[in-house]
DNA sequence: TTGTAGGCGTTATCAG
DNA sequence: CTGATAACGCCTACAA
């Protein structure tokens, strides 16, 4: 591959300055016409591609935006993982292309295996990409394990404005990174007021959720599944236990089961529960990923759903859809999210001094099978 | 937003110079240890983040990957629109803050429609992000209409390496990159050898889905639905044809109705046809978008599917699983092929010198109801 | 209208 | 082991 030529290259082939090719491709109204046609004609002929990366350097800015996602699923295994793997860490094609072929489906087995995907980041992330093609933007996009702050400073470092799906410890990261640039945050505790926030209803929509399987369903036993490890769980929980309270049921002081998207042996306590016939009417789910890994549980225990125990989730990803029975759960706006996510990174550009802002989106229920309906 | 600090920040406030600095986060070993904690803690206190950007101008590679999607469908607009419209041009939220919140579903309506998300090019790109990440290298996402080369380039002058979508009269640009930089296409007609292929076998999946629709459900009236403006569209077409004259069956030389993702009316043939009760027994569509397009049209004109026409299409969306009837289609391996194409790129980097290479991707008839099945 | 020259933040070579 | 210093490719006053 030749070496890439430069403005120098493109100077001389056109017999001019540097200057002028730059003006040429920056201010063409700077230069004569009949120069400037040279000028293209010759970057032309050269296959010229003004750098981007050095026009970033020259006047401060790169024109991008970045989306990292601290991704807690790397490190989730085996099977029986609340999650399913996403990332596999060993190779993919080694160098026999031959092995192409015969592999095409292996990661791909089912083919048709759409609990993988989209997830709720991918909905997320398609809102961003959506808004920063609109503006035509470049989108940098990076995800890592959280802890590795390696990963997100590199995408950091080339983008005007970054927006992130916290990790597990992450804050402080990010907290660093948001006095550099603007950053919004998707779903994390208020910070110290250096970075943005783009988050929804977690408490209104859990509390709907609730107040549909109190009094639409007559349920009065309702528990939490999922470790509340981030906000967004602490938050829906709060809303469930809100909603009991106000009709006066129990109210449950901690979560039933706290398996996480990541563990190794999710779901101990409900299949302890079911074993010994003692599952309570409902459970309320942290995640539509919690929920679904539920109704896998619960069929292999030979649990009815809805019959014996009503099952929620909380996101509306595609999967939720497609299950059995069909998810009941709380829908995000996640495309509005991630162009939301934009249009804050946008403004923060614009007035560099504004203050970061937090901005709280509506949810809303779908019923669907799951609860009984 | 403080100005961001530099190596001569971080060598000042350590009391070293900036080369130090910069030995001591790339060649760690070359610094005493004392040095080292003395510039890592300066670096720290100045919230200091290296610009990969300066580092990419320095040392010749940016390490990103770049994807590029001409989207031919920015200009999709009407309702009637074969492709729903995924981008909106006009303005998504105002500076008024308070719209937020009544607007968050306004794009997002019904908050459910799978249609349009996610489509072919998405599970690509997924796995695309997904070898991406494995490998911690950037992605750097851009899309923007065809014949606009503006875009792309920008992309492509950020990265060490470009997969990209083709577009309606993007050959020659496309062509232009590859040789500054390692290029590869997913759908496009094998151009000067410049570039590499990532490609799935159109022809074979379109004979076995005809073979289906001939052998077993006794079909020997078949029509194709489409524009084969694309080489994949074509080739599906020749399959469909190939395995037809091979069963000594009337073989279409054009397409029946040339219908194309950005149409504003579309299947005007079908419609006719079918006022005049004239339909074929079956209708294979150039993809699983004209398929589900085509069948929102059938169930409008009240053309029962499949008892009347049977509809097939081909990539293996999401969207066909959810429609009604569920779309019989034949599968490419999407991720598959996104992680390929990482792969590509990566070995074009270790190997600058070697010759492009061309990939095609086995690809599986999935069986569900529009056929008949 | 076009050319000269300094600077953007890093890396890396070459002395010390 | 550390410090000057010259690239890297482009932008843009400032001059001519």
């Amino acid at each position: 591959m030749p070496k890439r030529p430069t403005v120098y290259d493109v100077a001389q082939e056109a017999g001019v300055s540097i200057a002028t090719v730059s003006f040429t491709f920056r201010q063409p109204g700077r230069v004569k016409a009949s120069t400037r046609e040279l000028v293209l004609e010759a970057a032309r002929r050269l296959n010229y591609v003004p750098s981007a990366n050095a026009r970033g350097l020259a006047d401060g800015r790169t024109g991008a935006l970045g989306l990292y996602s601290f991704d807690m699923f790397l490190e989730a295994t085996g099977p029986g993982a609340a999650r399913p793997v996403r990332e596999d860490p060993g190779a993919f094609f080694g160098p026999g292309a031959a092995a192409v072929g015969d592999r095409a489906f292996a990661d791909d087995s089912d083919a048709e295996d759409f609990r993988v995907f989209p997830l709720y980041v991918d909905e997320v992330q398609r809102g961003f990409e959506v808004e920063c093609a609109r503006r035509g933007r470049a989108l940098l996009i990076g995800s890592g394990p959280s802890g590795d702050g390696g990963a997100v400073i590199d995408i950091a470092s080339r983008v005007d404005g970054l927006a992130v799906f916290p990790g597990a410890r992450s804050e402080e990261i990010i907290a660093q990174l948001s006095h550099r640039l603007p950053v919004v945050a998707f779903a994390m505790p208020y910070g110290a007021g250096t970075l943005s926030h783009v988050r929804v209803d977690n408490q209104g929509g859990a509390e709907a959720l609730t107040e549909h399987l109190v009094v639409d369903h007559g349920i009065t036993d309702v528990q939490f599944v999922g470790d509340p490890e981030m906000t967004d769980y602490q938050e829906r929980f709060a809303g469930m236990r809100a909603t009991l309270a106000r009709h006066g049921l129990p109210v449950p002081d901690r979560v039933l089961d706290a398996t996480a998207l990541v563990d190794d042996a999710p779901y101990t306590v409900v299949r302890r529960l079911a074993a010994e016939g003692r599952l309570p009417r409902a459970l309320v789910c942290a995640s539509d990923q919690h929920a679904l890994g539920l109704l896998d549980v619960l069929a292999e225990l030979g649990v009815d759903v809805p019959g014996q125990v009503a099952v929620t989730g909380f996101d509306g990803v595609v999967a939720g859809r497609l299950c059995t029975p069909p998810l009941t759960t709380v829908r995000q706006p996640m495309e509005a999210m991630g162009r939301l996510a934009v249009d804050v990174l946008m403004a923060s550009l614009v007035d560099p001094d504004a203050a970061p802002v937090d901005h709280t989106l509506p949810v809303r229920l779908v019923v669907r099978r799951s609860c009984g309906c």
